[in-house]
DNA sequence: ACAGATTGCTTCGCTACGCTAAGCACCGTG
DNA sequence: CACGGTGCTTAGCGTAGCGAAGCAATCTGT
């Protein structure tokens, strides 16, 4: 159906929408694509919060289930996982003894590292060989898929 | 080949690398915040098989599995919801008994519409709402995504 | 022509990874 | 010092992938 009307707003809804249908298909069957070539010793939830845990520092469960787009009880079984190969650590938080803390140990950031390339080393095989008029809009488009997860607006 | 030194390949397989991660962790994220969104008709794989049997015609359950990047067991499964809730047909081909083909029903068409603007109209605002800049920088990475995920080279 | 290999799909049982609801421990206030 | 609110955990559920094994149809070699 083709709505006859020709409002040029509707129009920009309408490319909207498409360019949204692809940017979820085209999520969706990367991640199954990447979920092919796994690297066995971690899963990708457990290498995301790690790596988030690397960078922000010391977290609260609460603050990186926010930034993992995660309800707490996943980011608990992720955490008790991470904590369970002692990549990270939990403390209580000495104000609030309800709070955890949970930093990366020094174990954790070495294999954060090798981790990390065996991980995307697929992806990035792939992505060296594209031309680089692709890499360069690859390289464009990600603070922009990063944004569109942010919170509020 | 390649010099040993700082090549500006060594470089390059860097920056790669580096893209690599950064495009998971986005891919991730974006998953699961949309996941807090979803449209509870469907599932994403549903949805994004069905727009696979729309597009590219009767299909083979094997190619369907090739497109979504998922072994025959998990497209079976997917391909008996869609024929449970009558969006898809299954029929025997007449050559070779063993293959079923699966195409897309008028009733699949019709929720196909409606449920694609409606699972993605989260995004869709997100992205509407976008300069049009970073709109533009995402239409171009687009193309560059579907190919990182497509066959061989 | 028909035994055996191959192919295409399905069934079974498993793991990962989300969720909600309910529970527990701790904090802050009246 | 009770009582509501907050932060995390436990329990239980559903979806979505996988590999191994099974079945039916087709193909192939003698």
């Amino acid at each position: 159906m083709t709505p006859t009307t020709a409002a040029p707003d509707s129009d920009d809804r309408e490319r909207s929408a498409e360019l949204a249908v692809r940017v979820r298909l085209a999520a969706g069957r990367l991640q199954r694509r990447l979920r092919q070539e796994a690297d066995d010793r971690y899963t990708p939830s457990q290498l995301s919060a790690l790596t988030s845990i690397d960078h922000h520092g010391p977290l609260t469960l609460g603050e990186l289930a926010g930034i993992e787009r995660v309800q707490p009880p996943s980011i608990t079984r992720i955490v008790n996982a991470l904590e369970g190969a002692q990549l990270v650590r939990r403390e209580v938080d000495a104000n609030d003894r309800r709070v955890s803390l949970v930093s990366i140990t020094a174990k954790g950031r070495r294999d954060l590292d090798r981790g990390r390339s065996q991980w995307s080393a697929f992806l990035a095989a792939r992505i060296a060989a594209l031309p680089d008029r692709d890499r360069a809009a690859l390289a464009d488009a990600i603070p922009v898929l990063e944004k569109l997860v942010e919170d509020a607006s």
